[in-house]
RNA sequence: GUGAGUGUAGCUCAGCUGGCAGAGCACUGGGUUGUGGCCUCAGUGGUCGUGGGUUCAAGUCCCAUCACUCACCCCA
């Protein structure tokens, strides 16, 4: 019996664990630097929490949600996102009480039952940002300047930001009303798909990818034509700081949030080269939920960034993080071999990242291992070497090769070492 | 949930209209060499995803099933 891992379940292999670190440490880097305060809360909350939160109807709840009842009856869910979660942990710790504005992140996996593909996986895992108890522009601005920020320091570039807004209570029911008479009139030109989505979720349509229907929503109504005198000026002005902060952007009145508790500003931060998937991070504002949830009036926002997508990204472009150590020990004959044991732990000891193989074997053996492991430095060390006293110190990227005394070869490594190897 | 594609050595794959299971890389050992990488000789390694069917004969054709991948859907 072979075992596997669960369909669309993951291993983060060694060789990706530094390329995921980076982009960990890089993110609380920069929100730190940016006053966000890391928040941890649990995988497992009641299943009713997201309901509640994201929206009984909408598909990550209805159908993705990976619940279970525990052993007094409990009905729970693995968090399928982390909003919910954070607007419930702050509620229940009052933490409205110790400031008035709370900016917090938090990492981790997220689960929803979905098809696997590309950039798409059942466990995949998010970098959370939210605001909250600030309504104002601002705060908008912020996210999407520091998002763009995270990207950059990374290395990515070609990322475009999408940005738009979705109204609020006051304009959207207008405009609902609207597209919904508008849709009907092209009923007969949509994909089925989209005929029935039309009643319920109309603005579902304006992300339909069916070539009808993009036609046809290219003369809808949008909501930006329905904004109320509040949400217009808001909207403007996010997209006066953005442009005062030299960000890129594209105003996209198609951009659609999927969870329901979405209100004013959502933007989403996209790329050409995941296939399909091409949203590496996405957000907005949430207004109302915290009272949804039963928690004090306040106003939030936030964005998740997708963790595998932009590993993903670094990956193709290949900006993977070298990770070899910074020298490797080949040592030939029982003699060179203890002596080189020793050495190796000494080297440790100083700071030095080494290894060595343990099992006898040649030096060709050993130099393929340690080119394998990406070190950076060979010390050779055979019987003439011991004879003369003097080791053979080979650099892997230049090929060239030096001799270093075999007196003190620690102390001479560690020398060497912090000259930069010269 | 729907659709398409792929499952053959550890990895990447070839194997035609059915006829003895293959290559490259990797691994092990030898030769050559200026102490590894190039060259060279040999060796290890397979129930051809699984189950059934057609046939004298199936990796190849048919059916079923499982797995993976991509796309729809959905979303970060």
């Amino acid at each position: 019996m072979q075992y596997k891992a669960v369909k669309g379940f993951k291993d983060i292999l060694p060789s990706q664990v530094k390329t995921w670190d980076r982009v960990e440490s890089e993110g609380k880097r920069i929100f730190e630097l940016f006053g966000y305060r890391e928040i941890r809360i649990p995988i497992l909350e009641k299943a009713e929490l997201f309901a509640r939160g994201i929206g009984q109807d909408t598909d990550i709840v209805s159908k993705e949600m990976y619940t279970l009842t525990d052993r007094r009856g409990a009905q729970l869910a693995m968090r399928p996102e982390a909003t919910a979660s954070i607007l419930r942990a702050y509620i229940e710790n009052k933490l409205y009480a110790a400031t008035p504005v709370h900016k917090l992140f938090t990492i981790g996996p997220m689960f929803r039952y979905e098809r696997p593909q590309k950039g798409r996986r059942r466990q995949f895992h998010q970098i959370d940002v939210e605001i909250i108890g600030d309504p104002g522009p601002r705060s908008d601005s912020e996210l999407m300047f520091m998002i763009m920020h995270f990207f950059t320091c990374l290395g990515l570039a070609e990322l475009i930001l999408h940005v738009n807004s979705l109204g609020c209570m006051e304009c959207r029911g207008p405009f609902r009303a609207e597209l919904k008479r508008y849709l009907q009139e092209h009923v007969e030109q949509l994909c089925p798909d989209c005929q029935e989505s039309m009643e319920t979720k109309p603005l579902r349509v304006f992300d339909c990818k069916v070539e009808r229907c993009i036609q046809v929503m290219k003369d809808a109504p949008t909501m930006l034509d329905f904004l109320c005198r509040d949400c217009t000026v808001h909207f403007d002005a996010v997209k006066v700081y953005l442009r005062e902060l030299n960000i890129d952007f594209v105003v996209n009145s198609h951009l659609m949030r999927g969870l329901d508790y979405y209100t004013r500003t959502t933007f989403e931060v996209q790329t050409r080269e995941l296939g399909a998937q091409n949203a590496v991070a996405g957000g907005g504002r949430y207004d109302l939920l915290m009272k949804e949830l039963g928690g004090p009036d306040s106003p939030a926002i936030g964005f998740a960034i997708g963790e595998e997508r932009v590993v993903e990204l670094l990956e193709e472009q290949g900006r993977v993080e070298a990770d070899g150590p910074d020298i490797f020990l080949a040592p030939l004959g029982t003699e060179a071999e203890d002596k080189a044991f020793m050495w190796l732990q000494e080297l440790r000891k100083a700071g030095l990242r080494c290894e060595m193989d343990y099992r006898s074997s040649g030096l060709k053996a050993q130099m393929k291992h340690g080119d394998r492991l990406g070190a950076r430095k060979v010390l050779i060390v055979g019987q003439d070497e011991l004879a003369k006293g003097k080791g053979i110190l080979r650099d892997m990227s230049t090929k060239s090769q030096m001799e270093i005394s075999l007196e003190d070869p620690v102390k001479e490594i560690i020398r060497l070492k912090e000259e930069r190897w010269q």
